[in-house]
RNA sequence: GGUCUGGUAGUUCAGUUGGUUAGAAUACAUGCCUGUCACGCAUGGGGUCGCGGGUUCGAGUCCCGUCCAGACCGCCA
């Protein structure tokens, strides 16, 4: 062994005693008669003292030559410091050095190598090992694991199995792009890169495993965001004989368990609301419901008043925001531009002041009476001090752009803390989605995805209205999980893909080994996966997961450090049956 | 595919209306300093102002294009 204690090991109980130690040189801070160094580890800061009198001076030369992130090892004896320092761990103590050497010199370090760095996002992910020596992000990834850990013990304790399933597998056109990999031994064919195992958890189901669960990698070759990242981790979940109800009691035992063993909160039951009624009442199908603000519908107090912007739309809706009457006309405008801007894309804002002497003061006082304006405010739930904003338009759109609204104006009042937690589940999905572009149903979940019993009649009829035994876990305004129970028959199934646009053939081909294995005793199963990335960034008061991620991918899913994706050689696109494409001249 | 913001010393940034030799902090180097711990003090080196073009007597600054980074929209079954 190099070392017989770790950085952050040593107190005053150890004074006097012999100790071996190895790390980096975190800093050196040289007095002239004296040298100090801090030498860190993954646990923690020790630091070194080199003395003209007590250290050989032999030894103390070197120490004058230690330089940021050099590797070291040093004997000498743990002693108590004259100033001691209460703020460090190990801050009453200092190892006065008899030995040192240099296990490994480094370089200066393109940026500080502290907790906050001077160092920015681009030059951090091109050196993310050194990044990743630095406190904070090395807790996040210490943070990761523990979650992790925590999962993998409640399921395990759950009779969950964990089964790997293959990485290298069949592409499909349904849902988001393929990572594709060419096969060098058959030639002209590819494999894609899982975008979820959920044909294969279901195939566990058939095989008898009953509960399976798997943290998992996925691919999905789509735009990234500071919440996606193009390979990400799903904690990948599935039951056999189990309703809707089972799933969302397990996993709403699970996810309060994470909170009480990971953050000590306790969580109260999660609310349940189904997606007309999110959409409703948040804009959204992943509503942050910690702060108020809900929408209020407003057509019939505010259509056909004389007002012609409102009059021909489809939903006239507003939020009342807290304390805003004394927003100045300025801050309004500003507000109104937001809005606007291309990314919300709404047309205009209206809004009213609800003043504390009970009278209203809005931007359409030439077209409502204040009686008009009372009842708006209480269809949105003002009270007297609050403003109330209102939008008009198509439903669906004016839903969101009010409901960005919502989220930026509590993300600047400072409603969304990161301390705070509430989850919820999201049902009664649609089944179907209407796509205009390609004129034809696309599944809402994935083409696995039972209808809801009652609603059966209305595949043939009105597939658009058809409900979905389909679920989302919100927390805290964000996606973290989604599952279904699945259709477990062939007939039902074959039918779905018919109704996705799939000819008989094409399903055939495509997913004939699931429907095959439906005919073998399948039974009625149902799962959820849940984002890793994001439970943890959102458990650890983030909502870029980038940072908790040892080697993230940036905005153009490229890995900086590694500089990857690369062009091939000419040989290696040959042997894959893969012409050569120009080079890219960068 | 689109919108917005940014790109100036190793690093993080400032740089006014277009006008002298482009600054600060930090990092780095050298020296000093008898208990530092964001040590202190002094001195020093360090710049293709992302790249290309244009306007101008004159461009870090204005215009056009382009590349890179970040956030967002589209996309993400």
């Amino acid at each position: 062994m190099l070392r017989s204690h770790h950085c952050g090991a040593l107190n005053e109980k150890n004074s006097h005693e012999e100790v071996t130690l190895a790390g980096w040189v975190q800093k050196v801070r040289n007095k002239g008669f004296i040298v100090w160094a801090d030498l860190r580890d993954r646990y923690g800061i020790t630091q070194l003292v080199f003395d003209e009198e007590r250290t050989p001076e032999s030894v103390f030369k070197k120490s004058l030559d230690l330089g940021r992130e050099d590797v070291i090892q040093i004997k000498g004896k743990v002693i108590e410091r004259e100033s001691k320092n209460p703020n460090m761990a190990t801050g009453a103590i200092e190892i006065l050095v008899q030995e040192l050497t240099l296990l490994n010199a480094a370089k200066t370090p393109p940026f500080t190598i502290e907790d906050q760095s001077d160092g920015g996002e681009e030059l951090r992910m091109q050196y993310r090992y050194l990044d990743l020596r630095r406190t904070p992000v090395r807790e996040n990834l210490i943070f990761r694991h523990r979650v992790s850990m925590a999962v993998r013990n409640f399921l395990s304790q759950a009779d969950f199995i964990d089964v790997e399933t293959p990485y290298l597998i069949k592409s499909t056109p349904e849902g988001a792009r393929d990572f594709v990999v060419p096969s060098r031994m058959n030639s002209g064919q590819f494999y894609a890169l899982p975008q979820s195992p959920q044909t294969f958890k279901q195939l566990l189901m058939v095989a008898g495993f009953d509960k399976y669960f798997q943290i998992v990698k996925c691919f999905r070759d789509e735009d990234l965001r500071a919440d996606r990242q193009p390979e990400f981790t799903q904690i990948d979940c599935e039951m056999t004989f189990v309703e809707q109800e089972d799933v969302l009691v397990q996993f709403e035992a699970m996810i309060k368990h994470l909170l009480i063993e990971i953050k000590g909160v306790e969580l109260e039951n999660f609310p349940r609301m189904t997606y007309s009624e999110a959409l409703q009442k948040y804009g959204n199908d992943k509503p942050d419901i910690r702060f108020g603000m809900t929408f209020g519908e407003l057509n019939a107090l505010a259509q056909n008043k004389g007002f012609n912007v409102f009059d021909s739309q489809e939903l006239v809706v507003g939020i009342a925001v807290p304390q805003g009457a004394n927003m100045t006309r300025k801050e309004i405008d500003a507000w109104i531009e937001w809005v606007k801007r291309p990314q919300v894309g709404a047309k205009g804002l209206v809004w009213v002041k609800c003043n504390e002497d009970g009278s209203y003061k809005s931007s359409v006082d030439k077209f409502f009476m204040e009686e008009d304006l009372a009842q708006w405010a209480e269809a949105t739930g003002a009270k007297a001090g609050d403003l109330i904003f209102v939008m008009a338009g198509e439903t669906s759109s004016t839903q969101s752009q009010l409901s960005a609204l919502r989220m930026e104006i509590a993300e600047q009042m400072g409603l969304r803390k990161a301390d705070d937690f509430a989850a919820l589940w999201v049902t009664d999905f649609p089944l179907l989605e209407w796509d205009e572009e390609t004129q034809r149903y696309h599944a809402m979940h994935h083409p696995f995805t039972s209808p809801k019993r009652e609603d059966l009649d209305l595949l043939d009829s009105d597939p658009g209205k058809v409900k979905a035994n389909a679920y989302d876990l919100v927390l805290n305004g964000n996606e973290i999980g989604g599952g279904s129970i699945r259709i477990h028959n062939t007939r039902l199934q074959e039918k779905m893909f018919d109704l996705l646009g799939f000819s008989k053939k094409e399903a055939q081909e495509q997913f004939g080994f699931l429907m095959d294995a439906f005919q073998y005793g399948a039974p009625p199963h149902g799962g959820i996966a849940l984002g890793l990335d994001r439970l943890v960034a959102i458990l650890g008061g983030s909502e870029t997961i980038r940072d908790f991620i040892a080697f993230p991918k940036n905005n153009n899913g490229r890995d900086v450090m590694i500089n990857a994706p690369a062009a091939l050689e000419a040989s290696q696109l040959e042997e894959l049956y893969l012409k050569s494409l120009p080079k890219n001249p960068s």
